[in-house]
RNA sequence: CGGAGCGUAGCGCAGCCUGGUAGCGCAUCUGCUUUGGGAGCAGAGGGCCGCAAGUUCGAAUCUUGCCGCUCCGACCA
């Protein structure tokens, strides 16, 4: 893409409304614009963002076997008169008539509906278990929206629902989604931890929130420092096999929400239990039979009588994940897109525009860049150098090659790490193949 | 939902106390000079001073009501 061409509304200055520094600096990228309290329009650094994390969490949710759907942001209230949550929702709920007077509401959720799609179709013990999932914008009417996109009022969600014959087969895909989480969230550059939590209002008795650490983090949060040195990139997980060792063994090492966290009953001791805030980008129930009595999703057995299914729902913020990662990954200048979810792989900085030598030299990185699919951004505004670094390091792209005309005449460009700072002057071939990797 | 604060140009702000026809920086546009970490000079455009009512000869400024936004706390992907 060339920057000249490109819709990129960078600010200088920090609009006041803005407190924490994700909001600030997707502000200042021009990332987001706010439409009102809790509501944003993603513009294009944005939206880019939004749909490579929302990729790579289809790409796992696949992977682990889920099957993806797409259901409706609007939902009739009937559905949720069946579950008893049409009056348990309260005002978070948006609630909306239609012209023919119909009571209809925004999805804050949707166990209601995915449990009516089951249970119109799925009838016997052979057809689960099941996993679906889809990626769709919830409407939660929060009564305090803020922090930007990591507390909106709508918000983009990735939920899955799984429906499963008996508990022990309930527990292998929660199971599942728990390992699955683990592997999204280390593919984006983020170590979210799972700690025991509270069930709340969707009930049951097994759940884990996926917290990453941040001191802007709206939770405190106490987990083993163990967590810390622990690598889960390694996880390869075959979903068939017993998955149960090894989430055992991870939910063996302490780390538990404050609501949940009891210093008196703490297997940890202080000098090795770490007390910290964090940010919730997934929280996963195993919450049985809830939704599945109340609304009569039942499969026959093979003994032919009739049992409602076991049910479990796994949430992640993908909109908040924006947010989130930056939280854990900027600093003074701006951003520092981990590579994975970066919106673009590189960027082409021309210091001098207008000078044909140095321009050729741009095209020839940028076309380079192109054909080995980095998707570069070249920033080919008449602009002066500082004003381009800040730019570029603002919106913070893993790498920037930076073309001058000094540099052109010695046969060499810079290369940037965004992350480090590290510059080296190189051949143009040496620096491709660096950014290629 | 309890407590607090703020609405003046795209962004950041001053002016308000003590009423007199709206200002600064950045950004934008034009021209010239510049060009390796947010340039300089000269000129220009852009405002129902959140909305409404009131007080007054006169309201950004005082009063009342409303709306919007933000922050702290209790609650949530």
């Amino acid at each position: 893409m060339r920057l000249s061409r490109y819709f990129m509304p960078t600010l200088k200055e920090t609009p006041s409304e803005a407190q924490i520094v994700s909001h600030r600096l997707m502000l200042r990228a021009g990332m987001v614009r706010q439409a009102t309290a809790g509501i944003y329009s993603w513009l294009p650094l944005g939206f880019k963002v939004l749909k490579k994390i929302e990729q790579i969490v289809r790409e796992e949710q696949d992977r682990a076997g889920a099957h993806e759907l797409l259901m409706p942001t609007i939902q009739p209230a009937d559905l949720w008169r069946e579950s008893g949550r049409y009056d348990d929702y309260g005002k978070e709920m948006l609630r909306i008539t239609d012209r023919h007077d119909r009571d209809m509401l925004f999805g804050p959720t949707n166990e209601e509906l995915i449990t009516d799609i089951f249970r119109f179709y799925v009838k016997s013990y052979k057809d689960v278990p099941q996993l679906l999932y889809h990626i769709q914008w919830k409407f939660r009417d929060e009564v305090r929206p803020r922090f930007g996109v990591m507390r909106g009022r709508e918000f983009l969600m990735k939920d899955a629902y799984s429906f499963d014959i008996d508990y022990a087969a309930s527990k292998h895909s929660y199971n599942k989604m728990f390992l699955a989480y683990l592997r999204t969230f280390e593919r984006m550059g983020l170590k979210a931890i799972p700690m025991r939590a509270d069930t709340g209002p969707i009930g049951g008795d097994l759940s884990h929130e996926f917290i990453i650490l941040a001191e802007t983090g709206e939770s405190q949060v106490f987990c083993d420092k163990q967590w810390m040195e622990i690598d889960l990139a390694g996880d390869n997980v075959d979903y068939d096999s017993d998955l149960d060792p090894r989430v055992t063994e991870l939910t063996n090492i302490y780390a538990a929400t404050d609501e949940m966290h009891d210093p008196a009953a703490c297997p940890v001791g202080e000098a090795d239990l770490i007390t910290a805030r964090g940010i919730e980008v997934g929280h996963i129930f195993n919450f049985g039979t809830k939704y599945s009595a109340a609304m009569k999703a039942e499969v026959q057995t093979p003994d032919s009588s009739q049992v409602p299914v076991m049910m479990g729902s796994y949430g992640i913020g993908v909109s908040r994940l924006v947010g989130g990662i930056i939280e854990a990954s900027h600093d003074d200048a701006g951003i520092v897109w981990p590579d994975q979810v970066a919106p673009f792989g590189a960027a082409v900085i021309n210091l001098r525009q207008g000078d044909d030598k140095t321009d050729a030299a741009c095209e020839d990185a940028y076309a380079k860049l192109k054909a080995a699919g980095v998707d570069p951004l070249y920033d080919d505004r008449n602009e002066r150098a500082g004003g381009k670094f800040a730019d570029m390091d603002l919106i913070g792209l893993p790498w920037q090659l930076i073309i001058g005309p000094r540099g052109v005449a010695n046969g060499v460009v810079e290369l940037k790490r965004r992350a480090t700072g590290e510059r080296q002057e190189l051949s143009l071939d040496a620096a491709l193949q660096q950014i290629i990797g």
